[in-house]
DNA sequence: TTGAAAGCGCTAACAC
DNA sequence: GTGTTAGCGCTTTCAA
């Protein structure tokens, strides 16, 4: 029963030197200042006490803290899995440690959770939370701690930012709809205050054009957020417009699924009568009802870059304001089909 | 640019008074003993400076962190994310905040993960990696830190534990399945070096025989893990046996999933030919092809339990080394039927 | 190659 | 009600 962990001074004791030479001989960067025998000593000693630095008492000193903060809306959403455990994964390589919050896109948990995580002397963080206006922003700034973006693009501000490429995501389900030979196209595009959703409707817009189609504002809806049952509640809209088209691209999977919802309920067989392709290509789209076509985003490696730029720029490294926007892939599947009509 | 932050002594002396009288203004508990004007000055002083707490130094001093660790297989897991949730949201009410680990079911992550949180000072640990053998479990009895267990149950430790009743769970997907008209069914199980995997393994022999059905061995296969790949593998191993069954209790939903694949393989209709029962209602599996019928646990709530009990550890409340297993439900959805032959 | 001394930012007796 | 003092456990000059 050691309840009390032994502290550095016990360990020096024990091995019969200073502190300081045992610190010294604890820590790889100045190990070699120290004799060979004395860094066995101490290690042994170390070893048979059960030794374990106390960060806190490091950190203090050394003003790091092999800790960065993360912020997204909500981990139950299954987007964020893969880039967190990427994130994870990176950070671990380097011996640091990530810690989370959930802030359900309110500003006030946003608010709540960046205090912590400054409290906490954070060395870097990474925002994954996409509400486009943040209040804090300026906070963080003058903070003058490293900051990474993910999936939402630098506005005004001064830092990276890591994502799939949303215009060409776009591109690439519009187009596939179009070879299809599909005209009338519809779009239910996202929350208009979420950097991916305004991204994703203004490149339906573009490519539409860029394909020779004028998109009809009628057949654009927008969802109230990502989820499900706003995706199905946008479809009912789409209906209630009461004009054709054959095909839609949602703004994400989950909208995607909202539109099966709908669907399924008009008795509308996908993608015989309606074509349906999402976007995320999240964990089990491929075993849906049918199985969705979608935009396949590499998110592990989102996570991954994320946390290597996070940790170029905590040792200095010029990172600027880099905008890296990882390729995406059409994933198709069964969800989408020439038009019947 | 305030790169550097502002210190309690600067709060201090801003406001005029000495350190120690900031320092109990700024905390809620010893506000009281300090004069309201007093109070004012100091929380003005702290919020024209932007004073954020340095929480390295406290924790130095009151030897406790504010901080709990996790550790699980792999976040990636469908069913991870709601009891992450769980634990986060319930700590956050607590001003805790928690720092994650995943082992891959790695003992040397899991060694690795646990040394870095031991060092974090954590003030408490949610073990929800399912080995049973744990070879580092003593360290952590002699650390005397608060652990609870999850989706795992107390062997010979001295820990609480939190999870689904497995056990229940089990039976009502035999019965469910006897019910129909089932009589020859077949188990895929998970792991049997995981608790989940022998407890639900177990539990599958007992209720066939209370339902008065000789389980039959050359019926029961062991996954290799508990992912869809090993789930079909484990599949394929069932029907090499050669032995006729007309249903399946699989020990998760990514196991039934494996199930489904390679029954769409064999052209074998689900749940026309062969009925299938997953285990955890992860995400989605009301989406699949067809819908799943599962066996539902509360992943959510398992997650706020376990953090209260932690909480409650921390705040010396005598826990115990309770079991609490909460109680399952029978989702029936599309994949079960009555059997055919 | 090792020791001495100082201090990171905070809290908690204790004294006034 | 407020100030004084000491110290949590560590790293890091500086000196020997």
């Amino acid at each position: 029963m050691a309840l009390k962990t032994a502290t550095l001074r016990e360990v020096a004791e024990m091995a019969g030197v200073h502190p300081s030479t045992a610190s010294r001989a604890l820590n790889p960067e100045s190990r070699a200042l120290v004799n060979e025998k004395t860094v066995t000593k101490v290690l042994e000693a170390a070893g048979r006490l059960g030794y374990r630095p106390n960060s806190l008492a490091r950190g203090l000193k050394t003003n790091r803290t092999y800790t960065i903060g993360m912020l997204l809306p909500d981990l139950t959403n299954p987007l964020f899995p893969p880039i967190v455990r990427g994130v994870e994964d990176a950070l671990g390589q380097a011996d640091y440690t990530l810690i989370l919050g959930n802030t359900d896109n309110d500003p006030d948990k946003e608010g709540a959770i960046l205090r912590t995580m400054l409290s906490r002397r954070v060395d870097g963080l990474v925002l994954a939370t996409a509400r486009r206006a943040a209040p804090f922003v300026e906070q963080l700034a003058d903070a003058g701690i490293p900051v990474v973006l993910v999936n939402r693009v630098s506005e005004d501000v001064p830092w990276p930012s890591v994502s799939g490429d949303d215009h060409a995501g776009i591109g690439l389900a519009v187009r596939h709809l179009v070879s299809l030979g599909h005209r009338r196209i519809a779009h239910i595009g996202g929350p208009q205050d979420l950097s991916t959703g305004l991204a994703r409707y203004q490149s339906f817009v573009a490519w539409m054009q860029s394909e020779g189609l004028e998109p009809d504002p009628r057949l654009i809806v927008f969802s109230t957020s990502f989820h499900e049952v706003a995706g199905a509640a946008a479809t009912v809209e789409l209906f209630a417009r009461d004009v054709p088209f054959s095909a839609i691209v949602a703004a994400n999977d989950l909208i995607a699924i909202g539109c099966y919802d709908v669907l399924a309920e008009r008795q509308l067989n996908v993608p015989k009568d309606v074509s349906v392709v999402g976007y995320n290509d999240m964990p089990f789209s491929d075993k849906l009802c049918p199985p969705l076509t979608t935009i396949h985003i590499p998110h592990y490696t989102i996570g991954v870059r994320a946390a290597e730029l996070a940790l170029d720029m905590i040792a200095k490294r010029d990172v600027g304001a880099q905008a890296l926007r990882l390729a995406p892939a059409l994933a198709i599947r069964q969800s989408t089909a020439v038009p019947s009509a």
